[in-house]
RNA sequence: GCUCCCAUCGUCUAGUCAGGCCCAGGACGCCAGGUUUUCAUCCUGGUAACAGGGGUUCGAAUCCCCUUGGGAGUACCA
């Protein structure tokens, strides 16, 4: 028996130790950037069997803004991605906003003191902006590092009880990582491979800010450690500060969880990250949400509100700087989840690309059923002051949708089902309304009169035999009596169109408009 | 400037780890033809890339080095 393969396979895939985390931090609205990451730890987590945990980095008090919270839970909520773990859905590692868990970070940090791994500085923000401007002057960069600390107010060149006496005194202070001297720090990332830095490039970071709130870097090791995270995988704008977070898991005595940094989202034209200006600018969203910004009233477009199905926007995310390996390109999420690894995901930054976006959306749209589209649509026609039964709807939709990205397009598709042209197009007038058109037009109503079930069928044979009767040509008739019929040179068949509408209604424009085309 | 990361069609990418099956495959876009009473869809075809230079090797898109280009970081932001 040959069970073996198969039992070996599942179990290397399943792992419940698996927990990830997406932590981002309620400054403004969630980019695309943002929920790539989030879905790919979404699709990681599922794929293992793991657990997802968000967390909410809001140690700047300064930077917080009100609704970006419950925005990014709408967003990821929207695009399907749930959290096992969460500030609403509660979990074993409660609070999971940093500023609730503040208390915490203060001891951590003592303990990095007391073990020689950190230490006072009493240096003002004003003092340090000093020393970067004349640095600049020389075309150098300030860095208080292995070398500058010796030169600065803190606790290494102050006495013990000079530093008691400022702490005691209320002077501001914060506490800073000791970066050894002549190591190097080795990194092992599952996309990029190892890389290894020297610690007098890096800098003695604030890990706990003046204020009473630690800073990033020391809320996220401790956080990560106290949750249990397996595997960080974030923006690569952290990886320049990867070196510094294996220090502190070091300096903690804590084993490290596994790293995977992704590539930047970039953007369409041209060089760099993508930002909220791009999206403006080329006339494509950037957040998957409309976002209103109360400081500036500007309101950015989202995703959801312009039509995109979430579930074709998550597939356009996914293959953005992750593929399969094999051709398939529409991906259910379940689907996802099945094919993703970190493996395949590649190391260079993808450029952005809002047109085949639309196509991903175009894919879904066909997908879909009538029914499903009719539903959509509705309200669309509501708002036109259609009023129209499903059945018909379905109907009518199944003739168009092919033509169409979004739901909202399918109006220009179909308005003429509702109602009779408004104007004629002047370009079509001029290739196919001919001087014996009104004569023609006038000789085929009257004959449609005659045929009694106004089916698409029934209409196509009648068409054809006075075609024959008469020696006209069915180009030419055809397309003077589309004119006629929707106003302009587009739409499906014509005969579709004409029993969707009924007899009546069709004579009615072909008279209409036999009288207002001169 | 310094540190780190990256480099295949215009774009997303396969192929790179285990060099020959690749004068480089797919998709989006674009162009042309076909189907069609219109427009669109659809079908067929086409366009177009291994950044450059050195090595290593019988053989390199694939390995090594340099150059160039791009990106990120360089805050008491995350």
């Amino acid at each position: 028996m040959f069970l073996i393969p198969l039992h070996h396979n599942l179990k290397k895939m399943i792992d419940p130790n698996v927990r990830v985390r997406f932590a981002p931090s309620p400054t403004g609205p969630l980019h695309i950037g943002g929920v790539r990451t989030a879905l790919y730890n979404y699709l990681f987590a599922k794929k293992h069997g793991g657990k997802l945990i968000l967390r909410v980095e809001d140690t700047d008090q300064t930077r917080f803004v009100p609704g970006a919270e419950s925005y990014i839970i709408e967003s990821l909520a929207w695009c399907g991605i749930e959290f096992d773990e969460s500030i609403t859905v509660g979990g074993p590692h409660a609070p999971y906003r940093q500023s609730e868990r503040k208390d915490l970070y203060q001891q951590y940090c003592i303990q990095l003191i007391d073990s020689g791994h950190a230490y006072y500085a009493f240096d003002t923000p004003e003092e340090l902006e000093e020393l970067r401007k004349n640095a600049e002057k020389i075309k150098k960069t300030f860095t208080y590092n292995t070398e500058s600390r010796k030169n600065l107010y803190n606790s290494l060149t102050l006495s013990e009880e000079e530093v008691k006496r400022l702490i005691n005194s209320n002077v501001p202070y914060v506490v800073r990582f000791l970066i050894p001297e002549n190591t190097e720090i080795a990194m092992d990332d599952i996309i990029r491979g190892r890389v290894v830095v020297k610690s007098e490039t890096l800098d003695d970071k604030v890990l706990f800010k003046s204020d009473g709130m630690p800073t990033y870097h020391l809320a996220n090791i401790v956080d990560d450690h106290l949750m249990e995270i397996s595997h960080v995988i974030r923006g690569e704008e952290w990886l320049p500060s990867l070196p510094l977070h294996i220090l502190l898991y070091q300096a903690f005595g804590w084993n490290l969880p596994q790293f995977a940094h992704l590539p930047l989202l970039l953007k369409p034209d041209g060089n760099g990250k993508l930002s909220k200006r791009d999206g403006d600018r080329l006339g494509f969203p950037v957040f998957p949400l409309q976002w209103f910004d109360s400081k500036c009233g500007e309101i950015s477009s989202g995703y959801r509100e312009s039509g995109y199905f979430p579930d074709a926007f998550v597939n356009m995310l996914a293959l953005l700087g992750w593929n399969p390996g094999t051709e398939q390109e529409i991906f259910s999420i379940d689907e996802l989840v099945q094919a993703f690894s970190l493996e395949r995901v590649g190391k260079a930054g993808s450029k952005f690309d809002p047109e085949k976006t639309k196509w991903f959306n175009h894919q879904y749209l066909i997908k879909k059923t009538d029914q499903e589209l009719a539903v959509e649509y509705q309200p669309f026609l509501k708002e036109k002051g259609v009023e129209v039964n499903i059945k018909l709807l379905k109907k009518i939709i199944g003739l168009v949708k092919e033509r169409v990205n979004f739901v909202k397009e399918l109006w220009e598709e179909t308005y003429f089902f509702f109602h009779s042209p408004e104007a004629y197009d002047e370009v079509v007038i001029k290739k196919r309304w001919k001087p014996d058109s009104p004569e023609q037009m006038t000789s085929l109503a009257e004959m449609l009169k005659s045929v009694d079930d106004f089916s698409t069928e029934n209409i196509d044979v009648a068409i054809s035999v006075w075609l024959e009767k008469n020696q006209f040509g069915m180009g030419a008739i055809m397309n003077a009596l589309r004119l006629l019929l929707v106003g302009a040179s587009k739409g499906p068949h014509l005969t579709d169109i004409m029993a969707i509408i009924g007899k009546e209604e069709t004579l009615h424009r072909i008279h209409k408009g036999v009288q207002t085309i001169k």
